[in-house]
RNA sequence: GCUCCGAUGGUGUAGUCCGGCCAAUCAUAUUGCCCUCUCACGGCAAUGACCGGGGUUCAAAUCCCCGUCGGAGCACCA
């Protein structure tokens, strides 16, 4: 019995039990797990945090596809919430909250909502005196190492026991700006003796002389650790899926302490593991990307070396192929390395049917061509009948690759023209019976008029290349995503009278 | 040092919660063949994995213990 039968053997003698099955192989075409206790909600309501320092590399895009996936598997809720509450270490790119939003948008996502951190200080002060008041937390004067040492030893910080309101005068000091930077921190009473070192008394607000590049938020000097501040966001902003990277793994722990003293529930939290992309020399972080390009060894975000979303998008792969190959990866906690080859497969899939075929000829040769027709016409589609052919002139001489130059007297096939004989003189046109391709298995190649072919630059994550397209090039427009012949697919970047610059999609 | 987490082919993943249908899924990669006026697309095939050791059991990728390896946190970074 082959699988169909069996099926429909199964529905007569048991329909229930088929339709389980059924269902059971739906929730198999999600690649994804299922969220946890997603019956439970009424909304999912989901948010990535990122941190506005620079544009995306291709690691950000985990998030975003895992979030905009589930968003439209539930029909939930998608929030960006830039966590930019670090003026000074973490400084905000004034340009990256934009150019994030871009990056996502390239990804096919669209956000619910779009938050700042720095917009809602006055939020997280009133929910610290509220926590004070509550005898939850505490001022403390003590430098970190001194602090960090007690700590470690289980022992509390001598400003552990003030009275409340000595703590509130200190915070509303604090929020004054009448501390500097390392005078005084307010901690999150946690248990000083937690077997996790990790957890105890945390701290919750800082002080941070340098201002905010944002204008709105340049006057605050007193600004909230990611633990508190985004703890407290995920409340107020209904979260109920967390989803974030191991290196964040004990913020849900630490976060709870806070849920616990406001009585709230804690979200549901999913963890993962950083992603390593092959196929790149330079490191996957924004903060060595950018000093590369400050250093003029990048040419900037999109350089096609750097391993920015920017750059892949120059290079004309599409969001959704980066989408599919982050959502392959899972949910799983472990780090993981993604094969460029697989977001590269997958935009295969999605541009070969619309890329249109174009001879570029690198470096090439100059071969006479004798007694020939005037030009040869290769279409446009392989699969693609209705979009025509193309005209390319061949006027006495074309280009030819250098590896492409056969031996003296060896015959080669000119795509779309037809066969030729090396000779002393140049190519010596033969015929088009295309069993010399067929039965005597001469080699194909591509070529292009030695006279009013196209310069064409295409650059690479290798450095640039240079040749000549085939004149009909120059019909292609910006954005289109082309295949040269027996090279590799190109997005077509600009058109000027000197040369066309493409930039290298992949194989 | 203290505390967490993880380990399935080259890569990623399914299966692990609730042991048997797993001599282990799917994708990608590589190789070969077919198709082809491209080294693309498509089709077919091959390659290749349960970290190690004990234990429980009629039966272990799956449960338990020990080890090994890897990752994360112990910041007035996010």
């Amino acid at each position: 019995m082959d699988a169909d039968s069996r099926r429909d053997r199964l529905e007569e003698l048991d329909p229930e039990l088929a339709a389980e099955l059924d269902a059971e192989e739906e929730e198999d075409e999600h690649t994804l797990p299922s969220l946890p206790n997603a019956d439970a909600y009424e909304e999912i309501r989901m948010r990535a945090a990122p941190n506005p320092n620079g544009p995306w590399h291709l690691g950000h895009a985990r998030m975003p596809s895992v979030i905009g996936t589930y968003k439209e598997r539930y029909d939930g809720h998608f929030i960006v919430r830039f966590d930019d509450t670090d003026p000074e270490t973490k400084r905000p790119d004034l340009a990256a909250y934009d150019l994030i939003v871009d990056d996502i948008e390239y990804l096919g996502f669209e956000p619910d909502e779009v938050l700042r951190a720095s917009d809602r200080l006055e939020t997280y002060y009133e929910y610290a005196r509220e926590l004070i008041e509550m005898g939850g937390a505490y001022t403390c004067d003590l430098p970190g190492a001194e602090f960090s040492e007690l700590k470690n030893s289980g022992k509390p910080s001598p400003n552990r026991d003030k009275d409340s309101e000595t703590v509130l005068e200190e915070f509303e000091a604090m929020v004054n700006g009448e501390y500097h930077s390392g005078e005084m921190v307010l901690r999150v009473k946690t248990d000083i003796t937690h077997k996790n070192p990790a957890l105890r008394d945390w701290v919750g607000f800082r002080m941070i002389d340098t201002p905010h590049p944002r204008e709105e938020a340049a006057d605050y000097r007193c600004w909230p650790m990611l633990d508190f501040q985004s703890g407290i966001d995920d409340h107020l902003t209904g979260v109920t899926h967390i989803i974030r990277g191991i290196d964040l793994q004990d913020s849900a722990k630490r976060q709870r302490f806070l849920y616990d003293y406001f009585d709230w529930e804690y979200p549901e939290v999913l963890h993962w593991g950083h992603v390593q992309l092959d196929a790149y020399d330079v490191k996957i972080s924004t903060s060595t990307i950018k000093q590369l390009i400050e250093d003029g060894e990048l040419d900037g975000w999109d350089d096609p070396r750097a391993p920015t979303l920017r750059s892949v998008r120059r290079r004309g792969i599409r969001g959704d192929a980066i989408v599919e190959s982050m959502i392959g990866l899972g949910m799983s906690t472990s780090d993981v390395d993604l094969a460029m080859s697989s977001i590269y497969a997958n935009n295969r899939e999605l541009v070969d049917d619309t890329a249109n075929r174009y001879f570029f000829v690198r470096d090439g040769v100059s071969v006479p061509v004798i007694e020939g027709p005037q030009a040869g016409h290769p279409p446009l589609h392989p699969d693609h009948d209705d979009r025509g052919t193309r005209t390319i002139p061949v006027s006495d001489a074309v280009l030819i690759e250098q590896d492409d130059v056969p031996a003296l007297d060896d015959r080669v096939w000119l795509k779309g023209y037809g066969c030729v004989r090396y000779t002393d003189d140049g190519f010596v046109y033969v015929g088009e019976d295309i069993s010399a391709v067929r039965e005597d298995g001469v080699a194909v190649i591509h070529w292009t008029p030695d006279n009013g072919s196209v310069p064409v630059r295409m650059r690479t994550a290798d450095g640039d290349v240079t040749g000549h397209a085939e004149p009909e090039f120059t019909e292609t427009s910006v954005d289109d995503i082309v295949q040269f012949e027996r090279i590799g697919f190109a997005r077509v970047d600009t058109h000027t009278d000197e040369e066309s610059v493409t930039y290298y999609t992949h194989p």
